[in-house]
Formats: structure tokens, C-alpha cells, sequence
DNA sequence: TATACTTTGTCAATGCTTTAACAAAACAAT
DNA sequence: ATTGTTTTGTTAAAGCATTGACAAAGTATA
């Protein structure tokens, strides 16, 4: 057991991955599975496999391997699904309106509370269930609701301004899909960057060094 | 001049920051900066900065620093985002849609040339002033206008047939939104994951440590 | 029960990334 | 011109992450 020292950061990345393939082995109907057999499945080793569950106090059994439902769970909860989270989105343009009605919040540790906009047109209009409030409500509605995260579906030039209102209204961490860089603002808030952009130069790069290395 | 060698992965995910930052400076009308400002700015160490643009040998200037213009002109040609290459998007639904419209893909490298979907209802609406065509007309687009990227934005369980078959039609990189993992399946065909539920339950772990660090 | 096999948890070694340190080079000011 | 300051490019050290190796502990089989 280790779980009092810090998890490194790649391990923690790694985690949702895992999730992923073993509830897809469980639904297969799979039981049991052996570090060396998910290495392969998964493109790992099975020595990081095993490093990487050990993190948490090992959940394996020698000459048994791993029990897929409880290793399915353990990584759910240490990645803390369970506990529903309150989200809200600001900015129900296309990408906001895309994350709201696209993505399952609730197997992923979190509830979409509600959504923000400041639009006229769009304020009052439906989205993934829920009634878009104005953005001028939103002291208000957080002082009431408390919601633990936003995410942030706005332009650049106003993420600042809102990220910092919304830490001042108690918001403990943001789903950032903004080009502006939330990591190095705040203390003690959690933040996830969605860089679409960059994540798009970076596949133009891999696609010009393929090409170099055809033509070259 | 170490530009033969291979350069590594987080060097390279670190590009498409440097030049953001360099745009905004370039917009501001700053001309010059050194490793040391930057530094600060960007929240990491000068010596990393030296260190990375060394990786293909150092537009710097000792004493003065570096010139923004051209710093900011370098990163883009190694990035290769003056080619522009030619993306198509699969699938047109929410998530699709938004990114079809969300993005300048023209500065990131990129020309989004066509939108597919299997969707009759879909079929022949207007995205981002491009129609929507059917995905039986793919093969012989493809042919045709040889697109460089694909972006999946479909059903996970439509990922891989999919994938497999824009592969064999010459399509030479994901732009992957599905869930699932494309990165261990194919040799020399560049893949970029954006696996939006395994960000958002990253940002749930990281919630809750800092939950157990307030209460605990 | 004994024997052979499997597979984990863990320690040590390797490899990779980041940070620190500094000489060499340019700039700035007198 | 000379002197002091700035700042790079580069080498060396420190710090992490990944991989390899193996004893210990379980399973499976006869």
C-alpha cells in the first residue's frame, strides 16, 4: 500500500484506459485476466501494468492474475466516479452544445447541473435537457447550487475573467476547452486543458514527418 | 543542428504552446524576449526553453534573446503547418459538427475539404459551408481528392472498420474522437486521440484529492 | 500431498526528461 | 576601445518513469 505518497501524474493518466478495456472485458464476459494478457491487448508492458496497480496496494493474486469486476471497481473508485461531482458549462455555442449532449457525465464522476450563456437567443433554449440560464444568474445559482467544476466552452479572451469569477464563487476545479491557458493561475484548483488546437498541429507535425520520411 | 535526430514526444507537444504564446506577443507587438521572460510567462523553466528550441538548432541570439517574429515563423515551419493538408470529417453529429465549425483549420495546418455521415436525414445539410455527403461516396472521394487526415467523430464501435478502411483508401492520420484507441493498430499512419471521457475523469481524480486534502 | 506451472509484487537497472551550471558570445554604456 | 551585463547553447547532474528480473505465493494436476 502506497496510497498515502503522491500517484505520479502519467499513472493517473493511464488510469481511465484501464477502465476502459476492462469494462469492455466485462462485458465480454471475462472474469479473469493476467498482467501479461492485458500488456498485449493494451500496448503496455506487463511490468508497468503491474507498477502501475501497485500504486494503489496491489490488487492482483499470484498465479491468478487480476479479477476483472474488482479491479474494475477499485480503479473507479480511485479515480473517484462515484461520488457525482456537480458541473456546469458556460457557453452553449457549438462546442459547449456538442460536450453537453455528447459525453455521458454520470459514468465519468459527474453531473451536469446546468448551463450558462449569455446570448439572449440562446438563453431559454433547451440543451441536452437542460434550459440554458443567462449568465448574469450565475453568482446567484452558485452561491445556491455550489457546483464543484465548470467547464469552460467560451471564447479566449473572456476565460480569464469568468475562470476567475467562478474560483471567487467557490469552483474547485475547470474542464477548459479554451486556448487560454488555466494551469499556472491558480492554487489548489484542478484543471484540465482540452487544447484542441494544439492537439491538431501536433497530428500536422507527425503527418509532415511521415511524409519526409516516404519522400525522403 | 540536431534536426536529423529524432525529436521527442513531449518536446513536440510543447510546440504548439510555445507558438500561441508567441502569436499573442507577436499581436502585442513585442519584438524580442528572452528564454528567462518566457520562462516566467509560460510557467516553466528558461532552461527547458533553451533546451527544446535547441532541438532544432537554436534561433537564438546571445545577449539578446530571441526574435519573437522569427521564433514564432520557425516553430510553425517545424510544425508544418504551412503545408496545408487535406482533412476529412467522419460523422457529423453533435461533436462533429461543432468541430467543423469551431476550428481554424487553415492556421493549424489543415483544409477541412469534406463532412460524411451514413445519416439520410444528415445527408446533403450544410456544416461549416461544406455538404454533407453520403458515406457510401467515401471510397471514391477518397480516390479522388486523396485526403491526407481523417477525424473520426462516429460511434466507438463503428471506430475500427472504419479506420481500416480509410487506411486501405491512403488516409495517412486520425484525428480520433472515439473512444476508441486507434494509437497500437496501424505502422506509419500518425494517430492524435482526444479521448474527452478520460480527460474528464482525470479532472474527477484530481477533484477529489483535493477534497480528501481539505477534509482530510 | 507433492510437483510443476503461473503470475504477482517488488527491487534494481536502464533509459529518458528536466534542471542546473557555465563558458562563449553578443549587447550596452561609458 | 574597455568593462560589465545579459543571455544563449551546451554539457553535466539530478530526478522520474519504464523495463527487466526474480523470489514468494498462489493455482492446477496428478
Amino acid at each position: 500500500m502506497k496510497e498515502n505518497n503522491q500517484v505520479s501524474v502519467p499513472v493517473i493518466k493511464r488510469l481511465p484506459r484501464y477502465h476502459r478495456y476492462l469494462e469492455e472485458l466485462k462485458k465480454m464476459g471475462v472474469v479473469r485476466i493476467s498482467s501479461k494478457e492485458l500488456s498485449v491487448r493494451m500496448g503496455l508492458t506487463a511490468s508497468q501494468i503491474r507498477q502501475d496497480f501497485n500504486c494503489f496496494g496491489g490488487f492482483g493474486q499470484q498465479g491468478y492474475g487480476y479479477n476483472i469486476e474488482q479491479l474494475y471497481n477499485e480503479i473507479g473508485n480511485i479515480l473517484g466516479i462515484n461520488n457525482k461531482s456537480k458541473a456546469i458549462l458556460i457557453g452553449a455555442g457549438n462546442l459547449g452544445h456538442a460536450i453537453a449532449t455528447h459525453l455521458n457525465f454520470q459514468n465519468k464522476g459527474f453531473e451536469l447541473i446546468s448551463i450558462f450563456d449569455n446570448n439572449p437567443e440562446v438563453v431559454g433554449t433547451t440543451v441536452g435537457g437542460l434550459v440554458v440560464l443567462n449568465s448574469n444568474d450565475l453568482e446567484e445559482f452558485c452561491k445556491k447550487e455550489k457546483p464543484d467544476i465548470a467547464i469552460l466552452c467560451i471564447p479566449a479572451e473572456y476565460a480569464a475573467e469568468n475562470a476567475d469569477k467562478l474560483v471567487s464563487l467557490g469552483i474547485k476545479g475547470f474542464w477548459n476547452f479554451t486556448q487560454y491557458d488555466l494551469v499556472h493561475r491558480y492554487e489548489n484548483i484542478a484543471v484540465e486543458n482540452v487544447h484542441l488546437g494544439d492537439s491538431l498541429m501536433t497530428l500536422c507535425y507527425q503527418i509532415n514527418e511521415i511524409d519526409k520520411g516516404v519522400e525522403g
